[in-house]
DNA sequence: ATGCTCTTGACTATGCATTCTCATTAAGGG
DNA sequence: CCCTTAATGAGAATGCATAGTCAAGAGCAT
């Protein structure tokens, strides 16, 4: 197997295979860009359904996997309704979720929290705001 | 079988059966007591064997449960971390995680959130803070 | 102490989200 | 167009939390 067998290197790390754009892929990065809100994998299959080709349930799984392995994507991890995903880099903010519908938003109008009055010897590192209720659509 | 068989009426379902003190409930219910901070299934267990009787998985989660059900013990779910449990009637509060030991605490000076800039047509119905860091133990 | 029946413990089973397997499909450099 | 090999789809497999099963154990009214 000559090197020249090699499609093309990866500049991150040139011992990870090349990856490839696939319609697949494609229609799931657009997903998320297209997207205004945090979605679950559910949300993003069927919205990738939506297009005129075919995404299974594993390659969602895989491919969002992967966005979030190389820093694409962040995980929400929303209490009681498991994990979404957004683009990452975002601005601090916080997230609302839908007791209606079950889509999460967020809330960009971003509820600073004042000195928080931690007991003694604790040290904050991040913190997570989330509200519950109806959202536009469902009231 | 005679009515008298009955030990007792529970009296908010005359039809549910009687609810007998065990060893094992009275230990349960007992490091609730003495917890000062929600507890997680294992928690439970570990503290629960630390007494001088055996406790088995399936009874705390049994007993847990029933808890629940009954309304003296509140879930709470925290992100990642699964299911905590608390006892119910508190006033409100939020809640900090412990990145090193993963024990949760609750955070009795309540942080207001002031009004909630939600988008136009949101309706908030409850909020949840969780702050995550080192708790005194750890830092 | 007795006996009825609720509880327990030690499993097994379920539900669910996520990952793996592998034969088939298709990028894309040459 | 060819060929190598990454990517896909379908389903099976895994991991984990929680619930169910049932024989053995233990409250508690009598």
């Amino acid at each position: 197997m000559p090197a020249s067998r090699k499609i093309a290197p990866n500049p991150t790390d040139p011992a990870a295979p090349f990856e490839r754009s696939t319609r697949q892929r494609r229609n799931i990065r657009a997903v998320f860009e297209s997207a205004d809100r945090p979605l679950s994998i559910d949300e993003v299959l069927s919205a990738a359904k939506r297009g005129r080709h075919k995404v299974s349930l594993s390659t969602v799984y895989r491919f969002v996997r992967s966005l979030v392995d190389e820093g694409s994507l962040e995980v929400i991890e929303m209490p009681g309704l498991g994990a979404f995903y957004e683009v990452a880099g975002k601005a601090h903010h916080h997230h609302f979720s839908c007791l209606a519908c079950g889509r999460v938003y967020e809330l960009n109008d971003c509820v600073s929290i004042r000195e928080l009055a931690l007991p003694k010897g604790f040290k904050a590192v991040s913190h997570d705001i989330t509200v519950a209720g109806a959202c536009a659509a469902c009231s």
